[in-house]
DNA sequence: CATCACGCTGTTTTT
DNA sequence: CAGCGTGATG
């Protein structure tokens, strides 16, 4: 065990958060600010005057963030840091609900539904009500999920929501409404839980039942909370809860950096504390420790625009650097090209691809630059947007082992009925309906009376779901089984499918850590991997970052680059929230400019551009982009600008023609005189070769710089040259 | 009744 | 790209 000097690694404003460890404690503590410092300290404090680490609680916003910062504080002060308690508000809702579930009138054999179960449950009971598609489309299943989970969140009615933000489906709101009540009986029946759930019932516990509030009252002696701008009004309620008995706790956060309003997370939550422990004291940390001046003047002008803000402007002593650079790079993949370029002049200076990152709005919106970078041999990992576990094969296979461990899951069974050969919609639900009313167990399918003579799969799947549920069937045995049963449909139904056996593959290892079925599969739901990488100690080695902003809180890097997409947002009727949604939009890029430390590059294709995933249908449905108005009415000198020129090499055409080993063909698309072999210009792509014609519509076209493309005729501005 | 080929469409972020 | 609906086919 170490011995800290506290004074000595820590500002006085830290010094205070970190010593103050009785009685409620506000911290208010700005981007780069030694925020997390302040917790690994706090917590090692504690454990250093005594306090048992089981009786520490730390409330993170991911699973990971509570374990990277109890391992850091075990590193530098007691091992048994590693013992505190630590984890998201949806995991211990869950830890608490599995034992006292019985109190709400659940089974404590409830299973969590992620945001696809989710979906697809909520999809089954639209296609049940029958809804008629009046003049506009009936809204989408994860838009559905949205307004539901919304609603929740907010604890409002389904019409009051969608008044204020989904006007546009307003007309359905009677239908909506009665959706979100068959879900709610459904996931009753079914003994479901989704996310919302877990955090409503848990408040609902601690509120009806003192001994349970008591209890985790004497278990948590000391608690932490972490990003307290991003909890909404229901985990509000919880800290009170939580804290009642001994009022031993502290939250942090910071108003500027609230993105998650979209799950009814509440930055004001962060002011109202003080009245809910009305002897809190306020701690500010204004000073950041991570990057230039020249980059908070930029992120603090950006908040300085802002309708509402509380904290204080940051101050830094490192000293000048160069000034953000704000980049029209014209379309998006001369963006592309030009990110890709910048990454190559960076590291030719010497820095190492670790210590850069390209932040984004949306997971799509890198696309086109994982194109380029994969061209160009630079090695990149990519956080946010699409999940390993939400992939269908995944998906597929673990819904083989939740419909033995949770006989009501019927979403999960009707999955794998799917699977089988000849059993599609109608089927799988005549089956269901069968089971339910027969109460059979998952491995009777077989014994289904309706089974006719195509229907065999049926057997081969029974004994599967007979295996998994037998008494010595561990986890890893459980996913070997079924990888087993699954690889012939996988090798059937995809056609990557040496990729995706992989995958499955990856689950082995984390099976094997778990003694239950249950507990494994609970895991999965609450703390998804993000990638097959996440999944064993698979070496990053020196990449390239790539980041949705709300997937890079809490990281730094030398240099950041944010590729930005903004206007051209929310065209429809966000009634009442359309200011705030602009709001978070300006947290967003406050976000993503603070974390960096040396450099800040801004860039985002100005012109009026084609759609971003071109690949397929060429699609040039204009809509405009570039930065919101608020990065171009910056005050002066607050930014270098800059502009991207063209940076296509011209080269001989038959050269390329040549070198992808293509000879030009005869024929005419109808109309247009397009052959192939001919040169054409596209206004995203540039210069490239007609390689095939495919139809009478599209044609398939070689680029100079972009390689192969299929366009749609139809939609694409392909001019001859 | 299942499956396949085809065409159309598109806010986003995560526990 | 991927999800979805539609109409044709087995």
């Amino acid at each position: 065990m170490n011995q800290i000097r506290y004074d000595k690694v820590l500002n006085p404003a830290q010094l205070t958060a970190v010593m103050t460890t009785e009685g409620p404690l506000l911290v208010i503590a700005g981007a780069g600010s030694g925020k997390t410092r302040t917790l690994v300290y706090r917590v090692a404090r504690l454990v250093e005057t005594g306090v048992p680490p089981e009786g520490v609680l730390l409330l993170t916003f991911t699973r990971k963030a509570a374990g990277e910062m109890l391992e850091r504080a075990a590193g530098l002060a007691d091992e048994r840091c590693r013992n505190v308690s630590g984890g998201t508000f949806h995991s211990l809702a869950h830890r608490v609900l599995r034992q006292h579930a019985g109190f709400l009138g659940f089974s404590t054999n409830y299973t969590v539904l992620d945001r696809s179960d989710m979906e697809e449950l909520i999809q089954s009971l639209v296609q049940e009500m029958q809804v008629d598609k009046g003049s506009i489309r009936f809204p989408k299943k994860s838009t559905l999920a949205n307004i539901i989970s919304k609603a929740a969140n907010l604890e409002k009615g389904v019409e009051d929501l969608m008044t204020d933000e989904y006007a546009q489906f307003l007309e359905y709101a009677p239908q909506v409404n009665k959706l979100s009540r068959l879900y709610g009986e459904y996931k009753k029946e079914s003994q479901f839980m989704d996310y919302d759930d877990l955090i409503l019932f848990f408040r609902k516990l601690m509120a009806e039942n003192q001994g349970i509030r008591e209890q985790l009252g004497r278990q948590y002696r000391y608690i932490m909370v972490d990003e307290y701008q991003d909890t909404n009004a229901i985990q509000a309620d919880i800290v009170k809860w939580l804290a009642h008995d001994h009022h031993n706790i502290m939250v942090v956060g910071d108003d500027s950096q609230s993105i998650y309003s979209f799950r009814g997370a509440n930055y004001r939550n962060m002011f109202e504390f003080p009245k809910l422990f009305p002897e809190t004291r306020v701690v500010k940390l204004e000073q950041n420790y991570r990057s230039t001046q020249p980059i908070l003047n930029l992120s603090n002008a950006i908040m300085n625009q802002a309708e509402e803000k509380y904290t204080k402007c940051l101050f830094t002593e490192r000293g000048d650097g160069n000034l953000p650079r704000v980049v029209d790079a014209r379309t998006e993949p001369e963006q592309a090209m030009y990110v890709s370029q910048a990454i190559r002049e960076q590291l030719d200076r010497g820095l190492s691809l670790k210590d850069m990152a390209v932040l984004f709005r949306a997971a799509y919106h890198s696309f086109e630059l994982e194109v380029e970078l994969a061209r160009r041999g630079i090695p990149f990992v990519k956080y946010g947007g699409f999940k390993f576990m939400e992939s269908a094969h995944i998906k597929d296979l673990l819904a083989h082992l939740r419909s033995v461990v949770n006989r009501e899951d019927t979403i999960s069974l009707g999955r794998i009925l799917r699977l089988v050969k000849n059993i599609g919609q109608n089927k799988s639900q005549a089956i269901i309906q069968w089971m339910r009313e027969e109460k059979c167990h998952p491995w009777q399918v077989a014994e289904w009376p309706g089974a006719g003579k195509g229907d065999d799969g049926l057997k081969g799947l029974a004994q599967l779901l007979r295996q998994l549920g037998g008494k010595g069937t561990g986890p890893k045995r459980a996913i070997e089984l079924a990888i087993e049963y699954y690889e012939p449909i996988l090798k059937e139904r995809f056609d990557d499918f040496p990729r995706r056996q992989r995958d499955l593959e990856q689950l082995l290892p984390m099976a094997s850590r778990y003694q239950k079925l249950r507990s494994f599969l609970d895991d999965l739901t609450l703390e998804p991997p993000n990638s097959a990488a996440d999944m064993g100690p698979v070496d990053r080695g020196d990449c390239l970052t790539l980041s949705t902003v709300h997937s890079a809180k809490g990281l730094e890097w030398a240099v950041v680059f944010i590729i930005w997409v903004m206007d051209g947002y929310f065209p429809s009727a966000k009634a009442n929230s359309g200011m705030e949604a602009i709001e978070e939009e300006r947290r967003l890029m406050y976000v993503a400019a603070t974390r960096a430390k040396d450099e800040l590059i801004l860039c985002y294709p100005g012109q009026e551009s084609p759609r971003p995933w071109v690949s397929n249908d060429g699609g040039a449905i204009p809509y405009t982009r570039g930065l919101s108005s608020f990065i171009q009415s910056l005050p002066s000198g607050v930014v270098e600008y800059g502009s991207m020129g063209t940076p296509f090499k011209t080269r001989d055409v038959s050269w390329v023609l040549k070198k992808a080993g293509l000879r030009r063909e005869e024929h005419e698309t109808k109309g247009r005189g397009l052959r192939a072999g001919d040169r054409v210009r596209h206004p995203a792509f540039g210069q490239g070769v007609i390689s095939k014609l495919q139809g009478e519509d599209k044609v398939e076209v070689l680029f100079r710089d972009f390689g192969r493309r299929l366009l749609h005729l139809g939609y694409t501005r392909l001019e001859k040259v």
